[in-house]
DNA sequence: GCTTGACCTCAAGTTGACTTGAAGTTGCAT
DNA sequence: ATGCAACTTCAAGTCAACTTGAGGTCAAGC
């Protein structure tokens, strides 16, 4: 058989069956049939829901993860968009990375402030969305007050 | 003069004003003075929001970057809640990686279905966040319908 | 045959992070 | 001195992604 209940999926997934529900609403998953009232899925909804909250991790809204595959769950990106997202998944990877450096820098760095560390200052200009912020980065550094 | 326009800040930091006053009335950022009824704020204030937006794109809510730090805008969190963090902020990184992976093979697979590529399903496996889905994972690959 | 618990529907509520709108005020350039 | 863009407050609106609640149905075990 490979219909599973409703909440044989919610226990394997990790998933609520409001959620579910929910999200069968939105067209993201779909049952496919009925035992009484009761949804019946399909097992590879299990897969699909994995994939779902690796989307989600990523930063993908609900409608975006949606249209990355067609009705029969494939996916259906074109190429160019496939390689765009990637490489914005490893941009913000690497802004991660960058945070993460900065925490465990702060757990050591026995400097009194870390804006008078220079690493810490590395750090977080690199994380400047702006040339501007990083401007004023440069000089709240050396220029003291007034 | 250390002192800047709340729209001085917005263009620098990319930040809107109504974002501003909003931050500022949950306690995350303060002004310092008013010039009229407009508000003032010290430069510091725009690394302070490049290390928000940092905290942002990693994921953090406001509630969470504000209890980064103490009312002076010095880091104050312990050291194991820091490495802590940086552990699960390297976990997400990582997860972002695998997805980014998964883009990137995807356009680039000849295969007729994902799931009978053998690359797309090690990928696949490693996303799954329940033994009982990446077991069904398994299982979905050699046995057939019905 | 009756209870129980897991499901059902549908509407409404919640949370976080903002944005928008209305109505008023102010600094600065002309 | 006047116009106006950029600010001000405060309340209300919005959006995504769910969750909760009320009231109902069903199937299976005792």
């Amino acid at each position: 058989m490979n219909l599973i209940d409703i909440g044989v999926l919610s226990k394997a997934s990790g998933v609520a069956t409001s959620t579910l529900r929910y999200y069968e609403e939105i067209g993201l998953i779909k049952s496919i049939a009925r035992n009484g009232l009761r949804r019946q899925y399909h097992r590879d909804t299990l897969v699909q829901l994995a994939l779902i909250s690796l989307g989600k991790s990523a930063g993908f809204s609900l409608e975006e993860i949606g249209s990355m595959f067609d009705k029969d769950r494939k996916p259906n990106l074109p190429r160019p968009t496939l390689s765009e997202r990637a490489d914005e998944l490893d941009r913000q990877a690497r802004r991660l990375k960058t945070l993460s450096n900065m925490l465990r820098h702060v757990a050591e760095c026995p400097a009194p402030s870390h804006l008078e560390c220079f690493k810490f200052q590395k750090l977080l200009r690199a994380a400047c969305p702006t040339e501007a912020a990083r401007d004023v980065l440069r000089h709240a550094v050396k220029g003291s007050d007034a």
